[in-house]
Order: structure tokens, then sequence, then C-alpha cells
DNA sequence: GTGAAAGCGCTAACAT
DNA sequence: ATGTTAGCGCTTTCAC
């Protein structure tokens, strides 16, 4: 059975499409007996509206596009949640897309999602991209098509709304509660070293370092890439001097740090105190429970998918209030795998 | 500045919108000297053909829609991951949607999708659903409009493709495992015992024991819903009988477990084993590393977009193959949370 | 080599 | 109260 279109049921009763397509929305214009007539019939027969077509109608589709670089973090995964609630309250669809880290996969979703199919865009930016700032094409889209709405992996090139996290007070805030627990060789393990991210939570970091008047030692950072063995760099860092704490800054990371030293006889947090980042449920049932850097994630999706609601439907107005940046404050959820404060 | 149509461009060069369409798609009707032209003109002015207008005329979008009922259960990201995979590779997008274990959200859901917003469907029901069997929105779908793919929470009174992971033979396998290492008194705990997939566990737990001509105790069968105390039960549990062995059906349940055990000084695997669903990252990394039955929520999510694929693009064929059903057998990821086998 | 016209499914302004 | 027409943006016959 082919899909039932306004068509064929304009046929059936052998009346105009527009007097079907009144009846069926109930307009005042048509007399009672036919409009329910064919109410009947069109519900019978489980007609619906083709959306396509009014999409096209109203160049609006009530979906928006999010691109986020990997969903098997559970900070994204977080992000989504958040933005489907929201997207789904207010009565819009998300298409969602994984870009992989990949600059090819990211430019060729946002082709496809630049194209009508999306009212709007919610984007955190691959590494790629960001690394090689090729933001050329996040620029023409806000330039002269949909709103988008940036979040986390944000660019300054690209002048739009923006949710992000305070990464910088994030790394300062953790690298000062483990000076605060008496810790004082402190290591910063980055899996995200060429990310905007991953650079301000180390700013951050050198800023608690330097109040302390602490000197600043390379060695201490462990940056790595997917291909990188951390077991390896693990061990050059542990040989290099005597660590008493450790910053990782992905959630993953700091879980893999915590079982390579254990596996290595150091008690955490005894010996070594440990943070990470991303307060997901491997942080909260490792043992010991890591204390972690919450972004809340949650929050951040539903921001961003508010503040794009928003601008997709003032988009008519023409007075456009200016694009602003949202900046969520971290938590600092602590647990086991730090000392006490002194 | 507005989208540029091909309106916009006609007009530009004078010609019509026929000529600049053909123009553009490189036809051979049209002067060499005028499509270069105009390619070049459409090229600087980001000119992207209207997605919603090329659909209105296919019919047809590129896109499937995913409805899962978790996004925050690992399992369900894993094979999202594999369908995002997969699609990307055929060249479609994926609009994925959560039902939040509620039939009245799945409804909406299904009803939005199914009006051409969608070329295809996967699905794995809510546990609502599940309980209530009502699928009679999914039973229209499939007699008249698009192909459906259902995936670990099937139903039987949908007849379309399916993909399912072979739960009775993990309840099987996973409490053979307990009684092969001398566990004798198995408690099994389920947040999902109204589910197919949880009662298959079930009876594959029940089989297994049968076979050891050990009696069914429904005392050590802990079901358990979101609004529940894991942690009442389980005392409860644990003072009913000296129990050795806990299968817990998905993999929080599975840490909880662990969790609540080692509070209470049970030594795991000394006193009482674990054993619990989905492979993920918190599985392997909770200490002890928990032995789990993995469903392969990867290689699922793949089988089922491309047996989707696969019937989208026969769709106009004349003869249908006949509706399959994938079975996926589970493997048993032995770590550190059951004992040695005997 | 170029253009006019039809049509995808629908709605809305404008007749009648 | 019902029908006609136009048009959303595009492709595709079919004329010229």
């Amino acid at each position: 059975m082919k899909k039932i279109t306004l068509k064929d049921i304009a046929a059936h009763f052998s009346v105009s499409v527009s007097t079907a397509s009144k009846a069926i929305n109930g307009s005042h214009e048509i007399s009672v007996g036919l409009k329910e007539k064919i109410q009947k019939y069109a519900k019978q027969k489980h007609y619906k509206p083709n959306r396509l077509a009014l999409n096209l109608l109203n160049k609006s589709n009530k979906t928006i596009g999010v691109i986020v670089p990997n969903i098997l973090n559970y900070f994204f995964v977080q992000v989504l949640y958040g933005i489907e609630k929201v997207a789904n309250e207010k009565g819009y669809n998300i298409i969602s897309c994984i870009s992989d880290e990949s600059f090819e996969k990211e430019s060729k979703t946002l082709e496809f999602l630049d194209s009508g199919t999306v009212d709007g865009l919610i984007v955190s930016l691959s590494e790629e991209t960001q690394q090689k700032k090729r933001v050329k094409a996040l620029m023409d889209i806000v330039d002269n098509h949909i709103p988008i709405v940036l979040f986390d992996r944000v660019s300054d090139l690209v002048n739009c709304d923006k949710v992000v996290v305070d990464d910088f007070e994030a790394g300062y805030k953790s690298t000062k509660y483990f000076l605060d627990t008496g810790c004082k060789t402190i290591a910063l393990v980055s899996p995200i070293s060429k990310s905007s991210v991953g650079k301000l939570r180390f700013e951050g970091y050198k800023k608690a370092l330097s109040e302390k008047y602490i000197p600043f030692d390379e060695n201490l950072v462990v940056n790595f890439g997917r291909n990188d063995d951390l077991d390896v760099l693990m061990s050059l860092l542990l040989n290099h001097a005597p660590v008493d704490a450790i910053l990782g800054l992905d959630e993953i990371t700091a879980v893999k740090i915590l079982q390579i030293l254990k596996l290595r006889r150091y008690r955490v947090p005894e010996d070594i105190s440990v943070i990470g980042f991303t307060n997901g449920q491997l942080s909260e049932f490792v043992s010991p429970a890591l204390t972690t850097v919450s972004q809340h994630g949650k929050y951040i999706g539903e921001s961003a998918a508010k503040q794009l609601i928003e601008r997709i439907e003032n988009s008519k107005e023409e007075t456009q209030s200016p694009f602003q940046t949202k900046v969520v404050k971290t938590s600092l959820v602590v647990r086991g795998s730090t000392r006490e404060l002194l």
C-alpha cells in the first residue's frame, strides 16, 4: 500500500485538493458534514501530511543538526542528552552527526546540513579543525545561512553564539587543589593538547603553579596522541621526577593513569594524587573513586539548544540580539583519589 | 545575505531556471562557455541545491531515523556508533531520537518520523512499549510505509527485519560459567525484567540451573525498577542465603553490585563472583575488572544499518526478500570478578 | 543550445 | 461552502 496523499483523499470524495486540505485542518470554511467525513477517512487511512512538502513550503523543518567529535566520549553524550531534552520540549528533532575528530568528515557533514536540512546547528569542532583553524566553512554558514551555536571546542574566528566551559579556571582550580592538599610535583597528562580546551586547561595549570612560585617543568607535561602508548609515556614521566600529583585532561585518561599507577604499586592518593575531567560513571565507580572536574555536560547541551532555538525563532525579527558566549563554570567533585586538604 | 537559489542565478545571467540547473549539473546540452560562467558564479556564491526541494522530488532523503530507549546506556551508544559508521559510508544521515523508555514519547517520535522525514527506521522498543505490547504504530508503519529494522528489544508482533542478541544463550552461558567455577547459589539481579531481553536472559539462567539439578529459588531473583533502592534489595538478598555468585543484567547494575559487595567486605570473587552485561569501559576499569557478556553493540548497529539500507535501496524492486532476524551471539569476556574454572 | 511547462505534496490568497 | 491558482526550489521531459 502506497502512502496516501491529499490528492488521493480529494479524489475519493471528488472534491478539490484545497477543500480536502481545509477539511483536514478543520477550517471553518468547510461544511461540518464534509469535514467529518473527510477527517474520518483520513484517520482511517492513516493520512499524514508529508513533512517534506510542508518543510519546503515553510522553509523550516523543526530540526536542528548536531555535530560532535566523538560519541564514545561520555561528555559529548551528556551534552547530546541535554540538547535532545530541550529540543524535544520545544518540538524540535535532532539530526546528529559525528565528525570523528576529522576535518574532512566535519566539512562534508556541514555541507550536507547547510542545505535546507536543518534550521540550525550545534557544533563542537573536531581536533583537526581547531588545530588547523580551518573554519571557513563555519564562517560561511554564519554569514549566509542558518543560526549556529558552537560549544566546548570553539573558534574565535567564527562569530556566533557559543557555550564554553571555563577551562582555564578548571585547570587552575584543580591544580590549586593539588597544591592545597600538599602536592608539590604536579604532572599534566593531555590527549587534547591541540584543542582550545586542552590549551586553556594547561594555562590554568601554569597559572596555579606560578602563583606558588613553583617553576614550570615541561618534563612534567605529557601530551599524547591517538597512537601513542600511554604506558610508556607514564614510565618516562614517573622516572623523571618524584611526581606526587597527576592531572588527566579527560576522563578515560585519568582512569588509565589510575590503573597504571596501581599496577606499579603506587598508592593513590597517598603517593600520588589524581584528578580527572568529566564527571561520568567511570570516575565514580573506579577505585579509588576519582576526584574530577565536572563540566556539566547536560547543562551545556541544554544551554546550547535553548540559545539556538531562541535564535531560530527570532530569525524573522529585524533586530538580532548580539552574539553571546556563555561561560559555564566547572565544579570540582572531590572523591578518594586526592588527599585531604591541609 | 539570503540563501541563493537557482532562480537567482538564472536571473543574474538572464537565462531560464532550467538552463541554470542544467549548467550547474554539467549537462551536455549547455554550451561550454555558459556552463563555466554559471558554475563559477555558483561556486563563488556558495550555491547549494536545496535539499528539501530535492527530497520532495525524489521522495527520498538519504536519512534514517533511529530511536533508542536511553542514550546514557553504553550499549545503545555503541549501537548508535555502529549505525552511524555504516550509514555514513553509504551516504546516509541519521536523525536520532530517544524514547526515554516511554511509550508516549516513542509514539510521538514514530509519528513524526513516519511522514516523509526519513527513508527508514531503526528502533529498539521502550520498556513500556514492550511490556504493554503496544506496537500498533509499528505495525502500521511496516504495513504501509517505510522499511524498519528492530534491534535488541523487539516484538514478535511486528513483521520486519530484526537484529537481536542471543540473550537466552547469554543468560545460560554466564550462569553455566558460574557453575563451572564452583558457584552454587547464584542470584540474578535485573533492572529489565519486563523487557524481552531480560526475560530471555532469565530463562537462560533457569535452564543452566536445571541442567545441574539446582532447584530454582525465586528469592534469588531481584527485579527492580527505576525508583527502587538497590542497596536495600541487595541486603535482603544477601541475608536470604549464602549467595556465591550474582549475575547483573546490565553494566551499571553489575558495577553497583560490585561496589555494594565491596562496601560490605565481601571479597570478589573469593566470596562472591559477579558477571555483568555490556562490555564497556566501566566493566574494564572497575576493580576487580568485571567478567561480562559482550553483546557486540557496535556490530549490532552495523548489521541493522546494513540491513535497513539494503531494504531501502531494493524497495523499488518487485520481489522483496523475506524478512530476516539476525541473531548475534554474545561472548563472555572473562576478567577478575569470577573465579578460575575448576 | 536554450526555454517553457509539468510536477513532487502541500497551503493560502483569491475567486466564485 | 467549495474551487482555482500560484508557488515553495528543483529536475526533467519536451518544444523550439
